[in-house]
DNA sequence: CTAAACTGCTCTCGTTTTGCAACTGGTTGT
DNA sequence: ACAACCAGTTGCAAAACGAGAGCAGTTTAG
């Protein structure tokens, strides 16, 4: 089975490794909702993946070294996947598509507040969140800093809308 | 005919859009190549697609409103496609696309300068590359800077691998 | 004036991808 | 022991993709 390229423009070689409808969703889930098991991945997705499509690009994520895998020591069926710092690094173009589809597509309230805060965040912001992804992900300390991380106050902000919204009916 | 979304997440919807292998790349040409005619797009690009599929990218690129369409008032069969001011800020996708690609994957030298110099550029040059294209595709009148544009600075690198590569044979 | 080349597509048809749903073989908790 | 949970796999129908030919009208070269 012979990869042939289309062309060897950076832009075209990232289309074919993450240029369709799934992948980066599995990346936005393991950033942003740390999903890291398989199950997790495919039932609290908000999109409804399907389990052979997963399990289809979860394997190409591997073997394009975004994705690494592991044993989970707690349970003999589960494995770990994690970003590598390839992935992590996928951070800003995901930022960048969040920050357009909020702009101009029809997001709802409460998913599209994280992508407000990042974008308006800009790269400086999303350092800091590729340092916590390092930390979790590949295990790479980082220096604390005082207050909530990254993470936090987007799952906070998040959470915020989604009390409202209940509240209000 | 009903098009659902899959959900409301802004990085969902954007993928629902441009999450294909081929209309950001149709996007890519008419930023950095100039290609603003249909058989331009069709004969000019690295990759070549085929006339069917540049067609119905072309269509849905229009219905989105990335992409709006002009006759050409010098040739009554030709029209002309432009970037919007919407598809215009595509461009930071795109380049975070391209850096990344730059980086990971296996870029050839003469595609890759672009990538590079808009990768180190940063958000500074990026502003300065989308009033370019406001004043090409939508002729919003820019103010005029010292030395050669982001556009010319971008092709000259290009063209300057490509002739070094052509000494050395 | 005529013919060749060019224009923006559309059509056909075989191949590939998608996605639902059921199923497998094993593990864990009660 | 048994239900619930784990990571996938398999079968199949529908949809999307993509190469190539074709088309009606327009422009250009001789």
């Amino acid at each position: 089975m012979i990869e042939q390229k289309r062309s060897g423009c950076p832009i075209n070689l990232t289309l074919e490794v993450v240029g369709d409808k799934w992948s980066l969703l599995i990346v936005r889930d393991m950033m942003f909702g740390n999903r890291r098991h398989f199950r997790e991945l495919l039932t609290k997705s908000e999109e409804g993946i399907s389990s052979n499509i997963l399990a289809d690009r979860l394997k190409t994520l591997l073997d394009q070294g975004i994705v690494t895998w592991a044993d989970d020591p707690s349970h003999k069926q589960k494995g770990i996947y994690s970003l590598s710092e390839q992935g992590i690094e996928l951070l800003p173009v995901l930022a960048q598509m969040a920050g357009w589809g909020f702009k101009y597509l029809d997001v709802t309230e409460e998913l599209g507040i994280r992508a407000k805060l990042l974008s308006e965040g800009g790269p400086r912001m999303w350092a800091e969140f590729m340092d916590e992804l390092r930390e979790t992900h590949l295990g790479i300390r980082r220096k604390r800093k005082a207050g909530p991380s990254v993470g936090e106050r987007l799952q906070a902000a998040y959470e915020k809308v989604v009390a409202r919204k209940a509240k209000q009916g």
